[in-house]
DNA sequence: TCCTTTCTCGAAACCGGTTTCGAAGCTTTG
DNA sequence: CAAAGCTTCGAAACCGGTTTCGAGAAAGGA
């Protein structure tokens, strides 16, 4: 008996307070059987069901979730690390991101658990943490190196988990990537369809995997129109306006500057923009930029930038299929996801001011 | 006795496999007695405290955090509830106050829970699940509206939250905030100074209570300088780009524009830019735009935009204390915390290119 | 009418920890 | 040397659910 006492049917609308035994006990049922009911086994009496659920509903009863989780075993939980945050943080893919995997998750009854990592330790801690205190059963990485050490420690331990981007042991996981590689073919074409036959390049850091794949379209889409490749048009970069900046400038006083850059992504176009107004060059008249993750700021600027886009919402969606694929059958085969992205046209690209020659006929 | 046996020796790396009745049963001791002894209790003796100390590292023993917290009757968990995406986000905040968020939660041995609201149920619905499955021990809310669901709702249930931004019922929760209002009467106060006297205003919604307070400034301010408050030059906005281009619209087509437009934030700015280009303004010569919110990439564009900036660092931090501190001591009284904002020139304003009339003399 | 099936539920173990209580064994005190 | 006091640990309850097993009652069949 409860030792609050107010009347015989006390309206009892604070919530989180009844628990299951409490219940039992109001119904004159076990927990186990209340348990049952609720849960749809079919030993349960129609009439009983019946009765366990209106007073469910009634008292507002709902399961606590950490007891039915170690009941049953598992924390219905994903582990979502954040890398260390750029002092300039320019791009909402993240936020975007943990938005749209969280809802995709929900769907599945599952939670996101989100870990921010801090750069004084290594990159696999937080991971090893979280595995060791058993507070998730799966993980989404995302941002992935070629050999990422957060992969192979997953791997090892034969934990599940998905990465938005490839990796060297990609044979081995679940992973969705974007294939920038074709995107950087695709903006690369577009480009010296335009008429452009000096195109720059700045790319990421060699950290990031996909970063390198880009470099590795716009690469190939140049040896497939005949142009040469020019290793000083290439120039690294880190992702960021500042990087974006400098490598602009070693492009554009080249004593013959590209007429056009590709750029890694939209931060580093945006700073390539910059350095470039600074330097005298028009956009797109006498330079052409063009970006990629398409930032929806990208659109506001002057000119807007052209960039390649793709849905984050999907990226989000489909990597949680996977995941939940994973964890329903560990032992299925990896599958993988390549979704494109879109080249966006928005005006900081034209054909170059003036076209010194027509080699590229011979290719087109 | 462990049914996998291979010597006496056995290395056991796999992590997160042993548990605690291992631990007991190797050492010849009971759970409860390992439990206290790695808990730090003081009535065991130093011998055996060091003898399951050093099997518990050497089994590389990590407690599983679902047992311990429904032993404990607490889910050492903070609920995030993400407002519904807007469909171009331009702003980092919300990745940048996750990653805050959750390194501050870290540090107190809290893990951060993200929930994605999707727009078709109610606010409320979001927080009223995660209060009853009793997944979480608190909330921090940010983006609060005037009179807040949220926060009535939680402070109905007495559940223990923080809110990023003030509310109708501010003097019953903890809060932290910036204060828009003095960001907004410096900047204002700084237009006024370079000889503005026309100013426009854009605002956020009505639903959002900082914008309210940014615009209240704004007024404040005009009235300090004697400068008459002109309605038409107060265009309601919607703290997005598309919003901000319709309100510089309706500012720049009348026969009087403003010599200056005041954003609610920097989406909204870059709205206001792009529009007073496009009919001809040149910024800063004809028209000076500030923004709010300090977004990295108004650096960036051209001219960079001058906008109200504050640490979302900070804020995540201060907020995660205030709510450890509820969450020690529930009946503590109220407080609060307001940081402020600082004007970052960058360039998108200046003195208005005539000055037609000196009449603020008298005030200044 | 008696035996076998089927339906329905209670009892109890279990998940993996924490915490309270009390009882040994050992040391101190009178 | 006995009573009292400490130290140290075992036993067991507990957190709030889930799931297995088996028993009693009702229903069906011979």
């Amino acid at each position: 008996m409860n030792d609050v006492k107010a009347g015989p049917e006390e309206e009892w609308v604070k919530s989180g307070e009844v628990r299951i035994s409490d219940l039992a006990a109001e119904l004159g049922l076990t927990k186990g059987t209340v348990s049952r009911a609720l849960n749809g086994y079919e030993d349960i009496s129609k009439k009983t069901r019946k009765r366990v659920m209106e007073a469910a509903t009634k008292r507002g009863y709902v399961p606590t979730t950490q007891a039915r989780r170690l009941a049953m075993g598992l924390t219905e939980t994903i582990g979502l690390v954040l890398p260390p945050m750029p002092s300039q943080p320019v791009n909402t893919f993240v936020s975007e991101f943990i938005h749209s995997v969280s809802a995709a998750l929900h769907l599945h009854g599952y939670d996101l658990l989100v870990h921010s990592a801090n750069s004084e330790e290594s990159e696999v801690e937080p991971y090893r943490r979280l595995v060791q205190s058993r507070k998730v059963d799966g993980f989404i990485i995302f941002r992935t190196h070629e050999k990422d050490p957060r992969v192979n420690y997953l791997l090892n331990e034969g934990f599940p988990f998905v990465t938005h981007g490839r990796t060297a042991r990609m044979a081995e996981h679940d992973w969705f990537d974007i294939d920038g590689e074709k995107a950087f073919r695709d903006a690369t074409s577009h480009l010296i369809k335009l008429g452009h036959q000096r195109i720059g390049f700045v790319g990421g850091g060699r950290e990031f995997f996909s970063a390198q794949l880009r470099l590795k379209g716009f690469r190939t889409m140049l040896e497939e129109c005949c142009l040469e490749k020019v290793p000083s048009l290439e120039q690294p970069g880190d992702l960021t306006g500042q990087g974006g900046e400098i490598a602009a400038q070693n492009l554009l006083k080249q004593t013959r500057p590209p007429t056009a850059i590709l750029c890694a992504n939209d931060a580093t176009a945006l700073g390539v923009m910059k350095a470039a107004r600074e330097l005298g060059f028009n956009i797109p008249e006498e330079l052409s930029v063009i970006g990629y993750d398409g930032i929806a700021l990208g659109a506001y600027i002057d000119p807007p930038l052209t960039t390649l886009t793709f849905s984050i919402e999907e990226s989000g969606k489909e990597m949680v299929n996977l995941l939940m694929r994973r964890l329903k059958s560990p032992d299925l085969p990896v599958i993988s996801k390549l979704a494109s992205a879109i080249l966006k046209l928005r005006g900081s690209e034209g054909p170059p001011s003036s076209i010194q020659n027509k080699n590229m006929e011979n290719c087109l």
